[in-house]
DNA sequence: CGGTAATAGTTGGTTTTGTAACTAACAAGG
DNA sequence: CCTTGTTAGTTACAAAACCAACTATTACCG
């Protein structure tokens, strides 16, 4: 154990990872909160959804790393609101397909605007460069592909 | 609502750092949950009155940026273990200072050389240089202050 | 076929968190 | 002093997350 080495727990990078997603997520929360009514989840299946178009549970649990109960429930939600319209698969009856109504994508897109302003108010005190390297870095930190594979 | 902008939402910053936190986590959480039964705050606790060794709870409420009452769970929890004791404040009897046990500072030190290891696994892929960067644009993203300030 | 195992999704019960109200102690102005 | 306001910390109740067991359906294999 000894003390008067360098690393300090301060600079953990689970840490400092944590500290900058609860920060840098607030002000996004309480706008798609506030606006929507809506939870974390709802919001990122939502946007699968607006991204995929056409996706299972399943489909949307292993691509954002949602547990499956947290994905029912919002489906749930999102299906009550008439957002999104599951569809049974005919070929495997226990999976259905999940799309966006119309009124659901008109709230993705408003997000999504959204967001790219959010976005550019986070990023811009930061050198596109920097940026790009972070958004690299995160993505592999988060042991995802970095490269977008089609369905 | 340009449809073929360039942002995509998988890109949105929140997101990415979110699963970054999330993925980058889970390995450690396990650890201290696994070896001391800990939660997450108890940990963040922990880990402050390891490095300042005297703190009030609005002082790690402050610094760290946790909620009063999450700390006041933590600390009854790691009292009640003879982690953290407390010193009621004879000047303002309202407030209290937290200081670690003997037994409190050795599972800090423990958890800190662990900690250490863990922090070197996940950076080892990337350049020195390059996690400085990630380091310094995290905390940025926190509006957490780039120097230590002494107490 | 028939039985066991695996998969998609849901539900129930327990933890954990979040929010608001609370107690106790101090502060400040009349 | 004594009312009003503020601060440190705790507690209670509601919302959300977590984990395990469940149903329904398909896959595998003797």
């Amino acid at each position: 154990m000894d003390e008067n080495d360098d690393f300090v727990v301060q600079d953990f990078l689970p840490y400092l990872l944590n500290r900058a997603a609860e920060d840098s997520s607030l002000a996004f929360q309480t706008l798609y909160k506030g606006r929507y009514g809506m939870l974390r989840t709802e919001w990122r299946v939502l946007f699968h959804l607006g991204m995929y178009h056409r996706m299972t549970a399943r489909d949307i649990s292993t691509r954002a790393k949602i547990h499956k109960t947290k994905i029912s429930r919002a489906v749930a939600k999102l299906s009550a609101r008439r957002w999104v319209i599951r569809n049974r698969d005919e070929a495997d009856r226990r999976s259905e397909h999940l799309e966006l109504t119309p009124a659901g994508r008109s709230v993705y897109e408003d997000l999504r605007e959204q967001a790219k302003i959010y976005d550019r108010r986070l990023t811009q005190e930061f050198s596109a460069g920097d940026v790009a390297l972070l958004r690299r870095m995160l993505r592999q930190l988060a042991s995802m592909e970095t490269s977008v594979d089609p369905d």
